[in-house]
RNA sequence: GGGCGCAUAGCUCAGCUGGUUAGAGUGCUGCCCUCACAUGGCAGAGGUCGAAGGUUCAAGUCCUUCUGCGCCCACCA
């Protein structure tokens, strides 16, 4: 089987390998999933990656993760279905062709909105399919014929079909809020999507001179400070802010209501420094009289607390920047700076006029666009929103009575809080590339509607069916030929795209065709097998994920299947942890410090990347190149053990033919541990213990197996039964592991003998353990052979014999061990090579030799003719004396202890009282071998 | 300000519901190119399981507090 010219012999090359059986498998329908009534359904929806998305390491680990649940599921008869597919990623993904054609010299608004759309398009088409290739080269068994993209025709009609579905129920609605606006992708964005980083700021105290104090009707001429506090002043109060370029927005100050220290001055006006607007000073219980002087600037339009007040109070709403955060004509002299100059500028202007009185360091959390990190910008513009609280409770209940579970159980706590206190939803993005609001506008009705209040609900109102639309705004599946109010044709459609996590939520059943349009391309029959496959496999079984995906796409499709299927979406949700680089840091493209896993695969094969993965998944992984040696030399091992067995083992060996009549304590051992193997490898991957599965199955092949088994089954590998055993072993461990490793596993089984070439290992039957190989007795004796040969090793080490020098040796079994240790002393003159071996009836010390203690009743004697270190010996024992007795020491004081005695459970004491008995025997043997020797 | 996680061999980490002498990989030392594998074999050194209390017959494992890291959420400007 070896592939590889004679001088490579023996290693393990996995990329040719690799490659061809990624392009057979991307090939053949074998991961093809469809209704089966006689097979229970397994399904995974794929996290879609982003179209403009290169694999790396958190795919690699998330899909091979997925990859090992569908096909041990598949193995164990179930009808496996992974679904994959791409995310448009409205603005990662116009931000990559915005790159593109920056190139060219060219901008969005330049080409348009339509020959944009085409451009993107275009990229799609050349390089949408880059990380389905990648995957396939990870060797992801998904069903490629159902290959979904969240923009393809039937999957935007779902999109179109929820949005309409929602605002019909009144769950979505529009309005002028504050969100998070990013200055430079020039869009809204959810609060997920501006995650808040803390930022060494400053605390600017700026001094904002009263006109009048209430009461007095007099204007204030003299500045006169007052005692107590450095920030009193007759004459003015001070604000502090970390943001002082606002304050040519501000439309009030506040205070807090039961602040003694500024009560009288509530009501008073003020003149805004700069600009000199007249604001009125305001009590609201929402200021925090401890932090900065008690008093706040308000800034309605550019704060969301101050938001919420200019609300309260009628305040105005004053919007001093243009989308791209540079100051608008309201700004007075600053218009036309960004906000950031701004700053500068207005605090130099404040100096001078001698109002800044004091700066502070000060940290404080600022969100960031989560796609090109700019700070984000609290902005007030009309956007659509969608009401949460009514989707979050049937999705919160279905957690919370057990029906979706998180592993690791801890995250539940994380998206029940989340979800607890969830907000309205801004769906809308300024930006070209996505799904387009349903959504038309008649110019002739808004503008009849002008002046009357506008009917819609706000955030968090509770859900109501909604009785009537504002006027003018028609939300339709089609396109509407004419206004239903006026007639008019003269109709306007939304310009805004919605939220790329509008149109995920929905994955895990917009995949399978729903809502199953009629004009489906599919036609009535393809209408009719979808619905039947959404039946079947829906819901699906594993979401498997990271944890900041939580918020974006778990909870929300939970709400999506609760709220559109009646029915929860998956039920387990695995969240695996974050691949780091050996500093901790995230991996991520702008930081370079990212480990490319095609590399990777490259150099040490897709095989060893996902061992080495799955290796480290318990926790976060901090990541070296040296972490895939391992991998790379596991595979090797496994090619190896494969490539002897085949080169000594008879064609017609099967591995069907073991006679378990004529099983050796070796052989029966190996079998027992396999089928131990085989528990624990279905058990933790079931329970989503990956890392323990392919520790497990590492363990057992690697020194089981390998180390011992295959070194103990060399002398008689001419033998047919050991032969039918390797194989057997051999077949059971590669079908194991073949959803962690499935290249070599595939390719090793390609060679075995008897193998079927038109059956991949994807579609074998995953084992199960054999009853009648289950054997507690072989392992006892399998001890004395580990601890003999071992100790055999130690002894030629200690005295500098060579590996190959023969020994003599005696050995003495006690009357109860005897027939079951000659069993196994032919294994033991063979790893120990041995050369005479010589059975005692007696227990007497040979002249000349040194005694091994293998265990109770068994002693072996090395003999050495003259060569005996005596007073070496004699250390040696006393040694090991010492190390005895300490033990007895403990067993006694723990036997003595009545509290142990009564309350242990009766197994646990009697196996101690067992040891110690042991232990003083042993005691005794040693004592006498070492007077023996005086 | 809340919430969560981590701290075990030089390094990277396992250790499920408390019960032998705490494991793996890697690194280190020594001996072996023994006819599957030097991407290998054998042997060895190396741990008061972050600290202090507590529960228990019994604690790396459960509880409390503390220390040091890390992450997430939050409208103290």
């Amino acid at each position: 089987m070896s592939s590889q010219g004679p001088e490579l012999d023996g290693q393990y090359n996995p990329g040719q390998t690799e490659q061809r059986w990624a392009d057979l498998w991307s090939q053949t329908p074998l991961f093809h999933a469809s209704v089966n009534k006689d097979k229970e359904p397994f399904t995974v929806v794929i996290p879609p990656p982003n179209v403009t998305g290169i694999l790396h390491m958190g795919h690699a680990l998330n899909d091979t993760l997925q990859d090992i649940l569908v096909r041990m599921k598949r193995m164990q008869g179930c009808e496996a279905l992974w679904m994959p597919g791409t995310d448009h990623a409205g603005i990662a993904t116009q931000n990559v062709v915005e790159r593109q054609i920056a190139k060219e010299g060219l901008t969005r608004d330049q080409l348009g909105r339509e020959k944009f759309i085409e451009r993107v398009w275009q990229w799609k088409k050349d390089y949408g399919s880059t990380i389905i290739r990648q995957l396939k080269r990870l060797g992801a068994s998904c069903d490629w014929q159902r290959e979904r993209f969240t923009m393809d025709e039937g999957y935007s009609r779902a999109v179109t079909d929820v949005f309409v579905s929602l605002y019909e129920k009144g769950l979505i609605y529009q309005g002028d809020y504050i969100i998070n606006w990013c200055p430079r992708c020039q869009t809204a964005l959810s609060d997920e999507e501006a995650p808040h980083h803390d930022l060494e700021g400053k605390l600017y105290y700026i001094k904002y001179p009263l006109k009048q104090i209430p009461g007095k009707g007099r204007r204030i001429s003299k500045t006169k400070k007052t005692k107590k506090d450095g920030f009193l002043f007759e004459d003015a109060v001070v604000v502090a802010t970390t943001r002082p370029e606002t304050m040519l927005g501000d439309t009030a100050v506040a205070v807090n209501p039961k602040d003694s220290r500024y009560k009288h001055l509530v009501g008073s006006t003020l003149v805004l420094p700069l600009i000199d607007r007249e604001i009125r000073i305001i009590a609201d219980p929402l200021v925090d009289s401890a932090f900065g002087t008690g008093c706040v600037k308000v800034t309605p339009a550019h704060d969301p607390n101050d938001y919420r007040m200019g609300q309260s109070h009628g305040l105005e709403f004053i919007n001093i920047m243009r989308p791209d955060a540079v100051l608008n004509d309201h700004a007075g002299e600053y218009a036309g700076m960004d906000r950031f100059e701004a700053r500068e500028a207005i605090l130099e202007d404040l100096r001078e006029r001698k109002l800044l009185l004091k700066v502070d360091a000060h940290a404080h959390a600022v969100g960031h666009c989560y796609r090109c990190h700019t700070i984000i910008e609290p902005y007030l513009s009309k956007q659509w929103f969608v009401s949460m609280k009514p989707l979050a409770k049937p999705a919160l209940e279905a957690v919370k009575k057990g029906r979706i579970k998180f592993t690791p159980r801890r995250w539940t706590k994380v998206y029940l809080n989340w979800m607890e206190g969830i907000k309205d939803w801004c769906i809308s993005r300024q930006i070209w590339w996505g799904h387009r609001l349903p959504v038309y506008y008649c110019r002739h009705c808004q503008e009849q509607a002008n002046g009357l209040p506008e009917d819609r609900p706000s955030p968090g109102r509770k859900q109501k069916i909604r009785e009537k639309a504002p006027h003018g705004v028609i939300v339709s599946r089609t396109r509407p030929q004419r206004c239903p109010e006026c007639g008019a044709t003269d109709l306007k459609q939304d310009p805004d795209v919605l939220d790329t996590w509008f149109s995920s939520w929905l994955w895990p059943f917009a995949t399978f065709g729903w809502p199953f349009s009629q004009e489906s391309a599919a036609g009535q029959e393809g209408v009719d097998e979808q619905k039947r496959d959404l039946a079947y496999f829906y819901p699906t079984n594993v979401l498997v994920t990271a944890p900041e995906i939580i918020f974006f796409w778990v909870a929300r499709m939970i709400m999506a299947g609760c709220e559109f299927m009646k029915e929860i979406p998956f039920r387990d949700v695995v969240i695996h942890g974050t691949v780091r680089d050996e500093q901790g840091r995230k991996m991520s493209k702008s930081l370079g410090n990212s480990i490319d896993p095609l590399e990777v695969i490259e150099t040490y094969g897709a095989d060893a990347l996902r061992f080495s993965l799955v290796s480290a998944s318990a926790s976060d992984i901090f990541l070296s190149k040296e972490k895939f040696e391992q991998g790379r030399n596991f595979a090797n091992k496994i090619w190896n053990a494969a490539r002897f067995i085949l080169m000594n083992v008879s064609s017609e060996a099967g591995g069907e033919g073991i006679d378990a009549r004529r099983l050796n304590v070796a052989d029966a051992w190996i079998l027992a541990e396999l089928n131990g193997t085989v528990r624990k490898v279905t058990r933790a991957t079931g329970a989503f213990r990956f890392h323990e599965a392919i520790q497990e199955l590492y363990a057992f092949f690697w020194h089981s197996f390998c180390d011992w088994y295959l070194e103990i089954a060399k002398p008689s590998i001419a033998e047919k039964n050991t032969q039918e055993i390797l194989v057997y072993v051999l077949k059971n461990s590669l079908l194991l592991l073949h959803p962690f490793m499935p290249f070599i596993t595939e390719e090793i089984s390609s060679k075995l003998p008897g193998a079927d070439p038109g059956r991949s290992m994807a579609v074998s039957v995953w084992p199960k353990p054999v009853k009648a190989y289950d054997d507690k007795q072989a392992a006892g004796q399998m001890r004395a052979v580990f601890q003999s040969v071992f100790l055999l090793r130690e002894r030629r080490h200690e005295l500098k014999l060579s590996a190959s020098a023969k020994l003599n040796v005696k050995v003495w079994a006690g009357e109860k061990k005897r027939r079951s240790f000659e069993q196994v002393l032919p294994v033991i003159r063979h790893l120990g090579q041995i050369e005479n071996l010589q059975i005692m009836e007696e227990d007497i010390v040979p002249a000349n030799s040194l005694s091994l203690f293998v265990e109770k009743d068994i002693h072996l004697y090395l003999l050495l003719e003259g060569l005996v270190d005596i007073a070496g010996e004699i250390r040696r024992l006393d040694q090991e004396i010492l190390e005895v007795r300490k033990q007895i020491k403990g067993k006694e004081a723990l036997l003595s202890n009545k509290g142990f005695v009564a309350k242990a459970p009766a197994p646990v004491v009697e196996g101690e009282r067992k040891k110690l008995k042991e232990l003083k025997i042993s005691s005794e043997r040693l004592t006498e071998i070492r007077r023996a020797l005086q």
